[in-house]
DNA sequence: GTCTATAGTTGGATAGAC
DNA sequence: GTCTATCCAACTATAGAC
């Protein structure tokens, strides 16, 4: 089938770029690196394959260029909560909960499903794929956290919360990447969502933290 | 290149069969399932892809029959484990740690890397793919368990028991898959193995659902 | 900056010999 | 029951017109 995309010479690069990240993170949200391919993501954004390649050289920079875009973010929103906390206590202890909401939240509350399972892709993709990545994006934020987890718990044993930091993250990605909707429980459960959502995981991972 | 396989014209189909299972599960679990292809695991199992295709017919057949010989015993592990609790504690109470245990220990303390990792492929690879196998194969486990955890819980929310099962899959498939290793943390880190990582994963559950 | 057209490769699946 | 050879579709990437 030839495509017959219109032919809009004059169309805004920044727009089509955007367009192709938005069918980009919607698409490897739903399947996954591998399981997407450029013709899917060039089809959906309305552009044709050579406009991607022209835009972001690969399919692999297209990946890159689309968690960027999705986790940067996140990980900005991370980083000013917790120097706020870290301001507010000066040199007294952190708040377990205050500082598991500012590393949950903002993962959890962006908008739009392919928004957060793209980033849960980070953790689920294939190694080769996605370790670069992962180091580059998530790098900081555990280096930045797991001490200030330590912080909010006086007396802990660094190894113990390191560990325990690494169970947070499967709880975040579980949450994030929608899989709360879709585990095949037949008896009665209604998913919570938002502020609901957010407070459960952190009440979950803070009694994990403090066993 | 001519893949030049050694024409054993003799060979038991059950070993031919046990070789691509071995194969698949391995390669499934490194690079998922649209990341791996047919020609890499017949060449793994040094057969030809028409003898896969032969016993199996298709690649989505394949994914089922890998997935099916990991994750049955596991199953069948955690409900004799389950089973004997509650014939145990008769009419009383069961002990929360006691059902976690049964619940992460088959999955944890199986050996091999790829044998565990496949498993929770179950809830990281595309919907489309996987959607149908994770209904067969954990819907009763979630049936089961679920139930058990309330009653190891008195006077709990069952909705809440619920949403804290769908954090215990999250923990357990993070922690199965390999993920403890290779979340990027500069700082001192050693990932606790066998024993040590079912008691700690007991624990962080336990305390969640406690809270 | 975007397209059409195509090169070159690799994918899943099958036909048919043995 | 297993192979070789092959079909055809779909893939990534690029060349070149506009």
């Amino acid at each position: 089938m030839a495509t017959a995309i219109t032919p809009l010479r004059g169309r805004d690069a920044a727009d089509t770029k955007d367009r192709l990240l938005d069918a980009a993170e919607r698409l490897f949200a739903e399947r996954g690196f591998s399981g997407t391919t450029m013709r899917a993501v060039t089809q959906a954004a309305g552009v044709s394959v050579s406009a991607a390649n022209y835009h972001f050289g690969s399919k692999d920079a297209l990946l890159a260029a689309t968690i960027g875009r999705v986790v940067v973010p996140v990980n900005q929103a991370r980083f000013e909560r917790l120097a706020a906390l870290e301001q507010a206590a000066g040199d007294g202890p952190l708040d377990l909960e205050e500082v598991l909401d500012a590393f949950l939240r903002p993962a959890i509350e962006k908008r739009g499903e392919a928004f957060r399972q793209v980033a849960a892709r980070l953790f689920s993709d294939p190694p080769e794929v996605v370790v670069a990545l992962k180091k580059e994006h998530f790098g900081d934020v555990s280096d930045r956290f797991v001490p200030a987890l330590a912080r909010a718990l006086p007396g802990s044993d660094p190894s113990r919360v390191a560990l325990d930091f690494q169970l947070l993250v499967g709880l975040m990605v579980h949450v994030i990447s929608g899989q709360l909707d879709t585990n095949p429980y037949s008896g009665p459960y209604r998913v919570p969502e938002g502020e609901d959502l957010i407070r459960s995981t952190v009440r979950y991972a803070a009694a994990g933290f403090r066993s």
